[in-house]
DNA sequence: TTAGGATTAGGAATTGTTCCTGTTTTTATT
DNA sequence: AATAAAAACAGGAACAATTCCTAATCCTAA
């Protein structure tokens, strides 16, 4: 656990958002000036393989990291562009029983609006 | 329809694997050397588009193409590295009454061990 | 207190993809 | 068939996200 290590793993626990490598390196600059790209991706690649934050890999979009390490999905508003948890249970049981294959891991990404876009066009 | 996008085309349904922009650059090229990256890129996208053929966007892979543009998921052998079909039923709906939201699209991405593999493996 | 290993900064290199420019090809119109 | 406009092309530069390399720095433990 290094000074940069440290300083990464807290950006990720302190934003409410899925931030990207990109936006935590500039974050990370703020309060570590000297810090470089490098040791960003190397420290985040790190953590995630050691279960300390998690990789959300969505389709055209760059890896973002998540502090919440219990699995779930991710879904994509289409109107506001950002990112949100979801919580969708029974999904691995559902391509077993259909594929009779043993599931070692999956990767759901939904696009949908979200509450306050849904919301923000309805009142339009 | 010109040359080009037809050779193309003809590329992703002759293949009984799902190819990368790439290596469809690259059989393009044998059979017509002239062929640009621009060119297999944008036409592969136009196609995607029209609904010729489909775009498979697996974590942490390149973009890969379909001529089957029925929905459907795919799955990654995690032994010999390939991509194969799988069609699972019920996931918008799973997700949908779980959430509460409307689905507008999704795309699953499934880990495992193929047929080939996993036989392969139990006789030894 | 010093050698060894791990980690860093800095930047070059890679990968996958898009964009730009000038040229060629196609298409429609006469 | 001639030609003007539109579409598509080749070639390569540019771009974004990420990894890799090297030399310098920082721990750590003997």
């Amino acid at each position: 656990m290094t000074k940069q290590r440290k300083l990464i793993h807290q950006i990720i626990c302190m934003s409410p958002m899925h931030l990207s490598a990109e936006e935590i390196y500039f974050e990370a600059k703020k309060l570590c000036p000297s810090i470089a790209v490098g040791t960003v991706y190397r420290n985040l690649n790190l953590m995630a393989e050691e279960g300390q934050i998690m990789k959300i890999e969505f389709p055209g979009q760059p890896v973002r990291f998540d502090k919440n390490t219990i699995p779930h999905e991710h879904f994509f508003c289409t109107d506001c562009g950002q990112l949100f948890d979801l919580n969708i249970k029974g999904i691995k049981e559902l391509i077993e029983a259909q594929s009779g294959m043993t599931v070692q891991g999956y990767s759901l990404s939904v696009r949908c609006q979200c509450q306050n876009c849904n919301t923000a066009k309805s009142a339009v």
